[in-house]
DNA sequence: ACCCAGGTGGCCC
DNA sequence: GGGCCACATGGG
């Protein structure tokens, strides 16, 4: 069976569902992971903003700036906030005043362009739907793909900073282009949103919680098998010689990890 | 006191 | 087209 797909297939039993992307339930302020088959206009609208605010920054902080943003009825009125109401609010969620030029960029293409529909742009086929999000400053590939893939269900899939370092660790590929990672996915899997959308989701578990950039619990992972960077920290690549760092992890790692997931 | 987090754009060669 | 750098907050 091919390693990307025998990837999820152990993610996916050891995990279950991750139910993304996370929304805000009617009534709350934070947002929660359930998987929505439909969304709407508001939802769709928080994924988008989301996709923005997570850009190299720990989602724990994009909860607290999408909080404020709820609590001062953003996602009712989007088109009512000036740059400096979006500084303020979406302030946890670093980097800003970059940040809310971004969105307000993003927000002033809907009302100019679509005639203040997230829908209306979310709608289009694919491919000219991912060329326009591209071209906006503050999306990049990542992004439109997140955008793409979670708030216009469309199997387009997301490659992160733990995707690659997941399957470098792996051994799939040593490219530097998003491009090639995405197609490499993408050639594999059926093309089907929720899979991808799970897949993504199941990676960033992994990479977040044990696939972690120093000190990873390979002894708790359960891709070792078929990981050569994990075979070799473990030892049981013959003559691979364990580089600094590459020691298993200590006990207190095993207890903390233990303590955290169940 | 570090290091890290669900990237992107600008500038340089 | 790649290699650097700024961008910022909050948690471990």
């Amino acid at each position: 069976m091919n390693k990307i797909l025998k990837i999820y297939e152990i993610l996916y039993k050891k995990f279950g569902p991750q139910n993304w992307w996370p929304t805000t339930r009617e009534g709350k302020d934070a947002p929660e992971y359930s998987r929505k088959v439909k969304l709407n206009e508001k939802e769709k609208w928080e994924i988008a903003v989301g996709a923005i605010l997570t850009q190299n920054t720990a989602w724990g902080n994009v909860e607290k700036a999408i909080t404020n943003l709820n609590r001062a009825g953003f996602f009712k009125d989007v088109f009512n906030f000036n740059l400096s109401e979006l500084e303020k609010l979406i302030r946890p969620s670093g980097f800003f005043r970059q940040k809310s030029r971004y969105l307000k960029s993003f927000i002033d293409h809907i009302a100019s362009t679509h005639r203040g529909s997230i829908s209306r742009l979310l709608n289009q086929s694919a491919s000219p739907l991912r060329k326009e999000l591209l071209s906006l400053k503050g999306i990049g590939p990542e992004t439109a793909d997140s955008i793409l893939l979670y708030a216009a269900s469309k199997p387009s899939f997301v490659v992160d900073a733990y995707t690659v370092r997941i399957a470098n660790r792996i051994g799939l590929t040593d490219s530097k282009k998003y491009s090639i990672w995405k197609t490499m996915f993408e050639s594999v899997l059926p093309k089907n949103a929720e899979v991808y959308g799970e897949y993504h989701a199941l990676l960033v578990k992994l990479g977040k919680n044990i696939c972690r950039k120093n000190n990873p619990l390979c002894f708790e992972c359960a891709l070792i098998k078929i990981c050569f960077e994990g075979r070799v920290r473990y030892g049981y690549v013959k003559g691979a010689k364990r580089r600094r760092g590459d020691e298993v992890a200590s006990r207190s790692d095993r207890k903390k990890f233990k303590r955290k997931n169940d």
